[in-house]
DNA sequence: AATGAATGAGCGTTCATTCAT
DNA sequence: TATGAATGAACGCTCATTCAT
């Protein structure tokens, strides 16, 4: 537990976290990290700054607790897929919610600053590396269950190459950017693409591990 | 020209422009845009703050030349593809030369730096854009020669689809990332894909037209 | 209340207040608004900037505080003289007081300022007007009763010309002015035109009314 | 000679000189001095800084040969008045050209930036003098050929007052002040007021001497 | 649990001035 | 003469953080 967090039941401190995590993701989707400051939070919020220092002490600690909460959003929205349909329509059905989603002015907005600070923060980018593998794992599961014949490695590479492609779609078709109007046909194409590569493709089969954690602060 | 330029017989000027927008370079791509001020920017170029101010009289305008420095050899990159080989090795190309650019330091921290600064600063969102569109444009020429049957629109859906998708693969095979190790099988699966989207995909064909500006400040 | 009141319970803040205004009060006094900079007066009350902006987040706001304090202070002074003693006695004590009042470093230095910043400050201009009015309302009043067979504009143009003639006293007979030892002489002669005018002038009569507000920032 | 000088006859540097204190008196006039700066001087006019910096090596000895050449100006208008009409007639004639003067944007914004400039600048402070000296004995020379009866102090103590009042007019009457309207009523008082203080007022007759100069910068 | 108060550092920017060319 | 180049100080302001209450 990195932060401060009240009694359980919905006390009067829970309500106030939430209230500040709120004030503090709407802030930093409006105007980016850039222009986040404890005491533009806590002035949305309706809150003083020593109060709001009080819950996070400092402003490292309220990122990471708002990274964190946004995170566990999308976290709980990836398992809502499990094991729902048949393989082939779950893969259908996540693709076309991820491309829905990066529309969202939320996602268009988040995800940029998530990759732009974890590449200055080691701690950012383990939190987005896990979230990142918890959602790999869940795509390469759906594609050994249409496929099979793929190994593990197989799947897990695909699984970057649809994940990479798919999250790359948010600076194009994403929240008024230029190709937005696109979006219906990207779903189209992209389905195209990663359904033959799944059950057509010459997948390198090689064995697979993740790189060592070589981030630097 | 946005900036002070030296006048001619004057070329210390020129150096110091060059000097300046070399420190400023490191210096976003070292810690951000949200590091990124003046004073770091001048102590790092060796210079006074009144200086750096006499050549860039504000952020802004030092911000823009140096996107626009930074853009410009992208650019540069894109122009020496052109005509080089037989179509289908020049996509091969294009493709390797994009995926391997993706791995360095500079490529990998300063396109999500640029992503989250065009969300919420126009112009700078329309320099990106203009920089993509050139980009895009240079692929949908390429895929055309290839495939000829494709007409322009199919072209441009699949020239988004395809810088999308290379564009993405920067926050999980780009420089210490946890994938790193996987670009050359995300070469290899990207060609598959794209090439067999080019020659037998059932490429979306209606008419096509980018979406009115509606960015904000 | 345009700037930072200390809520109750905290008295410090009503201090720190009082004692910024001082010293910002004398620093304008001292060097003029040409050298008053929020740096000086935090220097010169012995307080950080920070907290200086804290209670005075801007410098227009601490300025409109000061006039508005030292304002004040001249209307206090001016309600004191009502219906204290016989029309014409009370007319000579005004006259003497500001004429005397003008003689003090305070004066001599504040209103030039005032006047000067009103040329170029749409608010300070709408709170000089403002003083002045009330000013101007007390003496018209003083005028009617020593002569009730002026009229409302006979009586406000007689305070106009008066009002206006001992504001310009201030550059000739204040403090330090080459003219000081000439304040007595010029009381005299002051009550005697005005109270020629008064008894016996041929005052136009026709109507008034104040122009409309025309001031630019 | 505070300032550089070109030689005779309409050189071109006598021509940038102009052209500067143009250019100077403009800013002054439209921004005040707390906006007066030596970069938006020499911009205005359309010179390097370096330029304006050779021909009035310092901010001081700008602002001095300006407020030279400003006064000069009212000195010459002055001389204007001398001896052309009978000494009644004359003397009306001033009345109503510096009250009308007062109404020009110039002479209002003017004045105040001087009174201002002269409390924190003793330089200035004698320039301004010197210039209300001559002014002054104009005027008692006026007065004097009006009714010879009165001696030179009396002239002088009369001349105090008509000037003071006169200039206290700029603050009530002047360029967009409330009271801008009533200027032609303001001198039909003016001149009963002091025509009759002239012809018939008791003026205090002691010996007479500008006070010692007391000033410091 | 919550606020007011206070600090000190850093920010972008403007400026008067100096100097080489 | 005239300009470009460069400095260092000061400006108004925002900020993360600390502390007393």
């Amino acid at each position: 537990m990195t932060y401060k967090t009240a009694a359980k039941g919905y006390s009067k401190g829970e309500k106030r976290i939430k209230l500040i995590l709120a004030a503090a993701e709407q802030l930093l989707i409006d105007s980016g990290y850039h222009n986040f400051s404890m005491r533009k939070v806590a002035t949305k919020a309706g809150v003083s700054v020593g109060n709001l220092q009080y819950y996070f002490p400092s402003k490292d600690k309220l990122l990471e607790a708002l990274l964190d909460k946004v995170i566990q959003n999308y976290l709980d929205a990836f398992e809502k897929f499990r094991g729902q349909y048949a393989p082939k329509e779950q893969f259908i059905k996540i693709i076309k919610t991820v491309l829905k989603d990066i529309k969202t002015k939320h996602t268009t907005v988040f995800f940029p600053e998530l990759w732009s600070m974890a590449n200055h923060d080691k701690h950012i980018s383990k939190i987005m590396d896990r979230m990142y593998g918890k959602y790999r794992v869940l795509v390469a599961d759906v594609i050994r269950e249409i496929n099979p014949k793929l190994n593990e490695c197989q799947a897990q590479r695909l699984s970057i190459f649809i994940t990479a492609s798919l999250e790359g779609h948010t600076i194009f078709i994403g929240y008024r950017k230029p190709w937005a109007k696109e979006a219906e046909n990207m779903i189209d194409i992209s389905l195209q693409s990663f359904l033959w590569l799944i059950e057509h493709g010459d997948i390198p089969a090689g064995e697979c591990g993740k790189s060592p954690d070589t981030n630097t602060k």
